[in-house]
DNA sequence: ATGACTACCCGAGGTAGA
């Protein structure tokens, strides 16, 4: 979900619609003092939010309790002439589960600052999340979110269309499946397979009817969280209508 | 069939998304 000003009245209505415990929401293009808090508390949720300005921005809300929220991560990368350490990250514990909401920055080119920035945010997070679960190896911990990486072929509508282009290069994919390698398990595509689903449609040149989409948002879970998982599901109706966001909700459903 | 992105900043048009 992109602009959660905008699409107040949307996001309340989904809240009451979806009756999720746990929602992690990426692009919040608001600062803190913006931010929405009665959207949440008013149904029952508690928030932990970190806006810096108009751009990324990160929140999670928590109806079975949300404690020690943190920002970023170990070694978070900044970005820019002033280096900055952007709205990004922030994790909290949420059911006894320690819960991370991503936004991965995009890249923009293969040959921009960006992209490098992309990949060494990539390698914080990894080691970040790898020492965790070194140390303690059934703690309950998942990363959710904007990945920003098409980890297979057919996540992307057409390959061809993507030659020389972010999100499906090979540094790429390996940054993520590097993620996965710190002992993590993508939990939405075993029950959400392709090919011809996504989770992100653009604005620009009718991409959603058309269906030229991308899966870039996952939800990678710890091993003793993800044997958990039950099911999944990506929420395309919420791309559908006017004022909708560019990606759509992915739920996934824990039995604990 | 047509026209073909949206939201943010601010108050025009640039920036960013992916």
């Amino acid at each position: 979900m992109n602009s959660i000003r905008a699409r107040h009245d949307r996001i309340g209505a989904w809240l009451d619609r979806s009756d999720v415990d746990v929602l992690a929401i990426q692009e919040l293009k608001c600062k803190d003092e913006q931010f929405p808090e009665d959207l949440f508390t008013s149904r029952g949720y508690e928030v932990s939010f970190h806006g810096l300005n108009q751009w990324n921005g990160v929140a999670i809300a928590s109806r079975v309790g949300l404690e020690d929220p943190e920002i970023g991560f170990t070694d978070i990368p900044s970005f820019g002439e002033e280096p900055v350490v952007e709205a990004r990250a922030l994790s909290a514990t949420c059911g006894g589960v320690r819960v991370y909401s991503l936004y991965v920055p995009n890249g923009r080119e293969l040959d921009h600052p960006h992209y490098t920035y992309k990949l060494e945010w990539y390698r914080a997070l990894t080691a970040d999340i790898s020492a965790q679960l070194s140390e303690t190896p059934d703690k309950k911990l998942v990363l959710c979110g904007d990945f920003n990486v098409a980890p297979l072929d057919e996540d992307v509508w057409d390959m061809a269309e993507f030659d020389g282009l972010t999100h499906v290069s090979e540094p790429e994919r390996d940054a993520f499946n590097s993620l996965l390698g710190a002992g993590l398990t993508e939990v939405t595509r075993q029950f959400t397979p392709g090919p011809g689903v996504y989770t992100f449609w653009d604005y620009q040149r009718l991409a959603f009817p058309k269906k030229k989409g991308m899966r870039i948002d996952f939800e990678l879970a710890s091993p003793s969280l993800a044997e958990k998982a039950t099911g999944a599901e990506i929420d395309r109706e919420e791309r559908k209508g006017k004022g909708a966001s560019d990606h759509a909700p992915v739920i996934v459903d824990y039995e604990v």
